[in-house]
DNA sequence: AGCACGCCGACT
DNA sequence: GTCGGCGTGCTC
């Protein structure tokens, strides 16, 4: 082989958690975000080239060479990269996973990529070198014309021992093989064959027009909260838009839809492929990585033009993205909860900015940040307050649950098989029953899921415990497996119990036996439950759902998921059971949940022309929160709930970030926590003109409710303020101060943390 | 994060 | 005598 004369040196982020660029030498010239595998440590990872020029420097290290170069293209835009690096920043993540995050499919994308033999074969006659390559190539490919990566190399490790991924980058470099593309971009590139569109009611029309004027018909973007009660009709808004979108631009459009977790997917796939047949992708978690990275790839190579998916969607490559629509804005899952815990709302919000894009954030019951945006005039507003068909908002009746039974009395109905007795208000269960006499459809939702609540334990005076968690264990499956519902863990009752069953009693009931209860209760009905017990397994949860749309279902029985945006024409009545519960956390958002609950579950009776009712039990009829849910009113709740906040300096009045330690060993925490209270004091100090004035506030350290997770002790400390800039520069150096020292203690960094507990 | 190196305990 | 426990430190 000859030397290249000249070399390059590439800063390389490289997929692992550094904040630094590393440096590597290479012959040639490299594109700026092309994808490349480096040798690191004893290991080979991949990293995304940040720059490459000409020359080597001087450095006290010995500089390694890239091993490989993928593609020689650009793996992410200039834009994402900016955004890769704005989110290191913001996150406190290291810019290498970061970068990995966005780009998970990477490993399958070389995988899976397919390359066949080039006509060149013969005319080689160069050094001998490349003739063993040709034959080993010509050998390899005998049998098939296209080839996977994978294959060829497992192939060609068989025949040549000395084999490693760098030959196969020569025999392309040399033009042995080339890569087939399944995608050409280039074709199809608009999506002007939509189908005849649905005519929009009056007051549809108004919003459309408003959202147009906007959002569409602005120079200046600016995010827009598209506020639409439930069943206003939002996605007909949103499918013409898109195609009003299509007619105004010249060039061909992008739009990325991203819609909460799993189960709304299908719903919303249906609407968007029906109006525009062939033209859109979508990911979600039920797929396997290589459907998805084909979906993904369709966006990228312009095939498609319209992308459905969960948070990660926020990620994907378009090429001419101009419209992002965030639905159910308020839904706590665009918030990544582990890693790099950033929220795809607000990622969705800082692309539209880099790609001066569009963006919409749709609900019917927007979060309070979005609604405090929209005051502060940074988001644009567009409300809709009119149903469809002008049908009726659904009669919310309030009902006081029974009193709770004390321990006695629980004992004594322990072991009554019979006639299982539930905390349902008996006026609640008679409407049930009418309600399915009259042929018409009944939800159910409680909050929470499994059998019971707990296993109470007469004897020790508390309920049975998980072994690794501090949280009391939830009853599943008919009463014989308890199940820890922060690590999974599971025991049979039988073994906690042993020989004395009496000594033990179910307290509270969830999904499970309100099923049972229902079955026994309701004659006739065909009852079936849907939590995150069965949603997970395979098809179960669309299957569920389309029987129940089908009417093969009469009484759908289940948890909060049951009240995401489903659209089930013939439900005329839903009951939300002890929807107060929330409000006993100690969790400063969790008035705006029963407020999110209440509404949205609402929203899923009398959809179609049927009028609908909603049946509430509560046994705090007198908070406020309860009583804004009964009327509906998301203004009142909202103007309640921010004067709440501004009092209680919660965010969106300040800014939040919550830094948490845990380790197995309990003294290692507490030596841990030592060094934090003596930093926070020095803290404290240095800063004390920023805690008098609020800028900035310092909580904790402290424990958090539940103490233990997975053997795991916790301990946090809270940084709030007005100042972001503060709040995130004392983060910061505390980030710094106490990352590297970890012994045996695991440090997690928490940016607008959504969960206090 | 991996991954190897390194220094102490119970085993063929 | 060795296998292997996981503490420590490095990765261009």
């Amino acid at each position: 082989m000859c030397p290249d004369s000249k070399l390059y040196t590439a800063e390389v982020i490289v997929f692992a958690p550094f904040q630094q660029t590393f440096s590597y030498l290479y012959p040639k010239k490299i594109e700026d975000r092309a994808l490349v595998i480096v040798p690191f440590g004893h290991r080979r990872i991949f990293g995304i080239v940040d720059s490459c020029s000409e020359g080597v420097e001087e450095h006290d290290y010995e500089l390694k060479f890239i091993f490989r170069v993928i593609d020689g293209e650009a793996m992410m835009s200039m834009t994402m990269l900016k955004i890769a690096k704005w989110l290191s920043s913001y996150y406190l993540y290291p810019l290498g996973d970061v970068v990995k995050t966005m780009l998970p499919l990477t490993p399958y994308l070389i995988n899976y990529r397919k390359y066949r033999l080039t006509a060149h074969q013969g005319e080689v006659q160069a050094c001998q070198h490349i003739q063993d390559l040709a034959a080993a190539l010509r050998d390899i490919f005998r049998t098939r014309k296209t080839l996977q990566t994978k294959t060829i190399e497992s192939k060609w490790q068989a025949i040549d021992p000395e084999y490693h991924p760098g030959k196969l980058q020569e025999a392309v470099d040399r033009g042995l093989l080339k890569e087939v593309r399944e995608n050409e971009p280039g074709r199809s590139l608009s999506i002007k064959e939509s189908t005849a569109s649905k005519k929009l009611t009056g007051c549809q029309e108004r919003a459309f027009r408003e959202l147009v004027g906007k959002t569409v018909a602005q120079k200046e973007k600016k995010p827009c909260l598209f506020w639409g009660i439930t069943g206003s009709g939002k996605t007909e808004i949103y499918l013409h838009l898109i195609q009003r979108l299509i007619d105004q631009k010249v060039d061909p459009i992008q739009v990325l839809i991203l819609v909460p977790e799993i189960s709304l997917t299908s719903q919303m796939t249906g609407y968007f492929e029906s109006r525009f047949p062939g033209k859109v992708a979508v990911v979600h978690s039920g797929q396997s990585q290589s459907v998805r990275l084909k979906h993904l790839k369709s966006i990228e190579t312009m095939e498609k033009s319209i992308l459905i998916g969960p948070r990660s969607a926020v990620f994907a490559s378009f090429r001419h993205l101009a419209l992002i629509i965030v639905d159910e804005e308020h839904d706590t899952s665009y918030k990544q909860s582990t890693g790099l815990t950033y929220s795809a709302r607000d990622v969705a919000v800082l692309r539209g900015r880099y790609e001066n894009c569009d963006v919409i954030l749709g609900s019917a019951t927007p979060s309070l940040e979005s609604y405090y945006n929209c005051q502060q005039d940074k988001y644009s507003l567009v409300s809709l307050s009119e149903r469809v068909n002008q049908g009726p908002l659904p009669k919310v009746i309030f009902h006081r649950g029974s009193k709770s039974k004390n321990i006695r009395e629980l004992r004594s109905k322990a072991h009554d098989h019979d006639t299982p007795h539930l905390a349902i208000n008996p006026d609640i269960l008679r409407e049930i029953t009418e309600n399915h006499r009259n042929g018409a459809q009944t939800m159910v939702i409680v909050n929470r899921r499994g059998f019971a609540y707990y296993l109470y334990d007469v004897s020790k005076q508390e309920p049975v415990k998980c072994r690794h968690c501090s949280v009391s264990m939830t009853v599943h499956r008919e009463k014989t497996r308890l199940q820890c519902h922060y690590c999974d863990f599971q025991v049979d009752v039988s073994s906690v119990c042993g020989d004395k069953q009496e000594n033990y009693l179910l307290v509270g009931y969830g999904s499970q036996q309100l099923e049972e209860f229902l079955i026994d209760r309701v004659k006739d009905a065909r009852v079936k439950r849907l939590d995150s017990d069965n949603a997970g397994e395979k098809d179960h949860l669309n299957e569920v759902l389309a029987a129940f749309r089908g009417g093969k279902i009469d009484i759908l029985v289940g948890t909060q998921m049951l009240a995401k945006g489903h659209d089930f024409p013939n439900v005329t009545l839903v009951v939300l059971l002890d929807v107060d519960h929330l409000l006993s956390l100690p969790d400063f958002r969790a008035g705006e949940k029963v407020f999110q609950l209440m509404v949205q579950a609402s929203g899923r009776a009398g959809r179609a022309h049927k009028e609908g009712k909603v049946l509430v039990q509560a046994s705090r009829a007198d908070h406020p929160v309860i009583q804004y849910g009964l009327n509906q009113d998301f203004i009142g709740f909202a103007q309640f709930e921010l004067t709440f906040r501004q009092h209680m300096s919660f965010p969106p009045f300040t800014r939040m970030i919550i830094a948490e330690w845990r380790s197995s060993s309990l003294k290692k925490l507490n030596d841990y926590t030592k060094t934090v209270e003596a930093w926070l004091a020095d803290t404290k100090q240095y800063h004390s003109h920023l805690l008098r004035k609020g800028t900035l506030r310092l909580l904790g350290p402290s424990t958090p409710p539940i103490s233990q997770i997975r053997d795991n002790h916790r301990c946090s400390l809270i940084f709030s303020g007005i100042s972001w800039k503060e709040v995130k520069a004392v983060a910061s150096i505390f980030q710094t101060r106490f990352r590297g020292n970890s012994r045996g203690v695991k440090l997690l960094i928490e940016v607008d943390p959504l969960n206090l507990i």
